[in-house]
DNA sequence: GCTCGGCATGGCAGCGCTGCCATGGCTGAT
DNA sequence: ATCAGCCATGGCAGCGCTGCCATGCCGAGC
């Protein structure tokens, strides 16, 4: 049942130590010798054992991935994306929940540090909103722990991947416009995630690039969660004047603002468009079918990954890897109303 | 940075043996002794190092989570449940997506057979469906790999959590039928998944215990997804005599029933009530929020683990728990309407 | 008193692999 | 011709633990 190196070692006729140089694509293998070894690799269908990899090699060939768990589906996203980047390299992934909170600063830190010096990950992928920790990418940098970070708020000197969300925003924004919205309003995210920034940000540019008016009145704090969302769009709903439009910072957030609007007996969209960000598997499952914007949440977990692992080679090759994102144009806006146009 | 066994030993007054047993919880050793080394394991916060205990005792000290994603947020919510007990029992968890078939059965089996040899897990949690493979559960006890499952077709000679599918069903069609409704129609889930029998059981029981005629019109097979559920629904509301309720064996049918009847502008619950089953976060989202089965999954997921963890010890204590379920009634069932009451 | 069995503890090899160093052959500069 | 320096490869200790066996002690039974 089990084969080990010595046995690939012997069927190949070299020494263990070649095998092992092969496997772990270490330099100075003649070509003939390295397809040797593979073949006697693959003959035998031979897989290095971990642990003992791991504890001759003082690493344990794992990387965790930290989350305070936004979003169920985001989260699977991501998840499946680094699983999927640790199974081409052969390395673990260890799941690592936290209870992100910027304010108990010390404790969280510490909570991070047990976590490596116990678990011994070889490296970190953070997730927002503890990609924004105000201290732990020093901390970790002093530690010499290599991470990646998705989707971080300043990702100067940081590896990973992340999207132009302002660019995002601000294109979901001008979809608005052009559908003949002029009263245009936003729920913002929470305020401990660099995307409610960004968000915010595009929705600010595309009205300036359009020439219209910012109204600090249509701009709403959320949270980022269903009720934020539908206390948020009461309040908007309630204005003398209100929007003809919401941009919501999330689906979750957009799904509340469809809700608030459903209670008060107003149709989506020919009284009111709605969009949300993050395109959640619930998003094409409300009624309307809520436009959004997507992220590619797989890819950027794999991205991430895959940066972090070539930055335990290699820290000089690595990068934050820009993705692009799609507009979903679904049912949820429309035209402006007939009644609300402005000439 | 890194606390050996020796130092706990030397620290403690004892052999490195002994501190051996007490961390094991083995017996035989002194009550006085224990203390000793408790308390120098607690000085120097140590902990043993996995790989090295991994490779000197023969085992991983890791299960594996094999699942073939049904929905986002019930895998989280049992990831997070098997989280839980290993973090408690000091185990890892790895995670195994896979692409489960009962039709390609050789094939599946030996991915899993491949898994078991190379991940090395001292035992596998199997979640729906696969948990109902034909086979698989035979070739894993020739194999002599423990495993748990949750919501197993068939739970005989079987060790993990289910909940009571049928009764849940049953309950919530009677909840229909107390509102008044006579003709109640269902929406099977795959017929891959267990879950889609006991539910279907369930809606024939109530019916059957209220005297009401089963009508085969009335019964719809869906296959889990919300794009199902539309097509479902559709059917259901072409018919002569449309039902005046829908319970749909799982929430993602559910809102694809109300997106159904909303496009005809038909309006939930006044016009048809439905109701669903899993209580995914989607699920109080849609308008209307959706009357549903709560199944306590990360509860669920830690009961497995647990009982699988036992098992690696003592596979006697083991056994099958089964756990509540509770109905959530929200506003997408309501009294049948006024012009279809039967005296 | 002596033996015997069981309990508490210790000693040590070795799990499967990699890090470090040694070795020997070959190239190119002198 | 000589040798420094590099490349390809091998040898072996040892990573931190646990399994197995040895040891010594104590009390019960004869």
């Amino acid at each position: 049942m089990a084969v080990r190196i010595e046995d690939v070692a012997s069927l190949a006729g070299v020494s263990m130590k070649t095998v092992s140089r092969v496997l772990n694509n270490e330099p100075n293998v003649r070509a003939q010798t390295r397809e040797k070894v593979q073949a006697a690799v693959a003959e035998l269908n031979y897989k290095p054992h971990p642990s003992a990899r791991s504890l001759a090699g003082h690493r344990s060939y794992l990387i965790a991935l930290l989350y305070d768990n936004p979003s169920p589906s985001y989260l699977m996203e991501i998840q499946s994306g680094v699983l999927d980047a640790c199974e081409t390299h052969h390395y673990g992934m260890m799941l690592r929940p936290l209870n992100y909170s910027p304010a108990s600063d010390a404790e969280f830190i510490h909570t991070v540090e047990s976590l490596v010096v116990h678990g011994r990950p070889d490296g970190l992928i953070l997730t927002p909103p503890i990609t924004d920790h105000p201290t732990l990418g020093k901390r970790l940098a002093e530690l010499n722990v290599p991470y990646a970070c998705i989707s971080p708020r300043d990702w100067s000197g940081c590896i990973g991947a992340n999207l132009d969300e302002v660019h995002a925003a601000s294109e979901m924004t001008a979809h608005l416009i052009a559908l003949g919205h002029r009263r245009i309003a936003h729920i913002t995210g929470h305020p401990d995630h660099g995307a409610s920034g960004w968000r915010l940000q595009g929705y600010c540019d595309a009205l300036q690039r359009a020439g219209l008016r910012f109204d600090p009145n249509l701009v709403v704090a959320g949270e980022f969660s269903f009720d934020s969302g539908i206390s948020a769009a009461r309040r908007l709903l309630d204005l003398k004047q209100p929007p003809t439009a919401i941009f919501s910072a999330n689906d979750d957030m957009a799904a509340g603002v469809i809700n608030a609007a459903c209670e008060r007996g107003m149709v989506v969209p020919r009284d009111l468009s709605v969009c949300g960000f993050d395109d959640t598997p619930m998003s094409h499952q409300i009624f309307p079918a809520l436009t959004t914007v997507r992220q590619p949440a797989r890819e950027m977990g794999c991205i991430a990954a895959t940066q972090l692992l070539r930055a335990l080679r290699n820290p000089e090759s690595c990068e934050m890897v820009h993705v692009p994102y799609t507009l979903q144009l679904r049912k949820s806006t429309g035209p402006v109303p007939n009644h609300q146009k402005t000439p």
